[in-house]
DNA sequence: GATCCGTGGAT
DNA sequence: TATCCAAGGAT
């Protein structure tokens, strides 16, 4: 494995290529793994690239406002990680002398660092043993081992043996190593297992399953739901309201809203004559939501939100759907 | 253990 | 077009 990964390691911005003296960052190495979260290398690099040009240590962005983080997090999606990237490197400053902890059970108490990204980080921060789980070991442990049990029930499983596997010298680089075998050999689907260094162990290939691991609980259809968007222009503002800080699109600018639901109710911020504009789709996690779309350019005395100057690139993905089909580019 | 929580690319 | 899926965590 660690040979393999000497030659085949994917070049990644937050990453130390192997046999580099250099020595990682952990605020970094952590702010890396939050983002790479439920969340694919592509959309990942513009977002960290931008977080460490504005705030290149964990001392700056314990500094920043709100607002501006989540702005800067807007469109990467799962809005909890960017309130809990705040409260954490706000931990790690007032708690720890802005210092990140080096132990897995010490990681694991701060905001949105959990078992995995507890032992990332203290196999690739910090060099220590800890036995690295993601969706990407999970999936190799199970072809290896040719482990059939359904996920989540296979965990204890895929832990053991991503256990015994996990070497004392360089455990961050294995665990790198594994990661990128998954991301590249190791695939969920049309999996090259020619070209896999596990090849000749792997007893799912041998007994010719490889590719039906892991198995996984059936997923349950996504329901529909509708709504309605209002979008008040007034000169070069806007009417939006910032999301309670709980809950689908927490803390994140937003338009005023009706209620997302079966029947959804009319709930015009104000009196107007408004426009019809369309509608806009857009599938959140667990459902499917239309929104019809109802702009005016007059300006009432709203029940709700403010009037302010708007950047459209903070909005989540589903506002700014909204916003280009109200107002769209000439 | 089950549910909630985004997004965009691949198939 | 519909579904799957990605370096998961909080409750």
């Amino acid at each position: 494995m660690q040979d393999w990964y000497t030659h085949q390691a994917r070049d990644l911005p937050w990453r130390v290529p192997p046999g580099s003296n250099a020595t990682p960052d952990p605020y970094r190495i952590w702010l890396s793994e939050v983002m790479l979260q439920q969340t694919t290398v592509a959309a990942v690099k513009a977002y960290y690239a931008k977080f460490t040009e504005i705030w290149p240590t964990v001392h700056d962005l314990a500094a920043a406002e709100d607002a501006a983080v989540m702005a800067a997090w807007a469109g990467l999606g799962y809005y909890a990680r960017a309130r809990n990237l705040l409260k954490c490197a706000r931990a790690v400053v007032t708690d720890h002398d802005g210092t990140f902890p080096r132990t897995e059970a010490d990681l694991l108490t701060l905001p949105g660092v959990g078992p995995y990204t507890a032992a990332a980080i203290a196999a690739i921060a910090f060099q220590q043993r800890a036995v690295v789980v993601d969706g990407n070991v999970e999936r190799v442990m199970t072809r290896l081992g040719a482990i059939t049990t359904p996920l989540p029930a296979a965990k204890p499983e895929i832990h053991a043996l991503a256990d015994i596997l996990t070497p004392e010298d360089r455990p961050g680089d294995h665990a790198q190593a594994v990661m990128d075998l998954g991301a590249t050999i190791c695939t969920p689907k049309s999996p090259a297992c020619v070209l896999c260094p596990l090849r000749d162990a792997c007893a799912g290939r041998k007994a010719g399953i490889a590719e039906t691991l892991p198995r996984k609980a059936a997923k349950v259809p996504k329901p529909e739901r509708r709504g309605y968007v209002y979008l008040a222009k007034n000169g070069a503002d806007y009417l939006v309201e910032t999301r309670p800080s709980k809950g689908l699109l927490g803390g994140m600018l937003a338009f005023p809203t009706s209620d997302w639901s079966d029947r959804p109710l009319p709930a015009a911020p104000f009196d107007a004559r408004w426009r019809d504009a369309g509608d806009v789709r857009h599938t959140f996690t667990h459902f499917h939501l239309t929104l019809k779309v109802m702009a005016t350019s007059k300006r009432g005395n709203p029940d709700r939100g403010e009037w302010t100057t708007l950047d459209p690139a903070a909005l989540p993905t589903v506002f700014a759907k909204a916003f280009r089909a109200a107002f769209p580019e000439p």
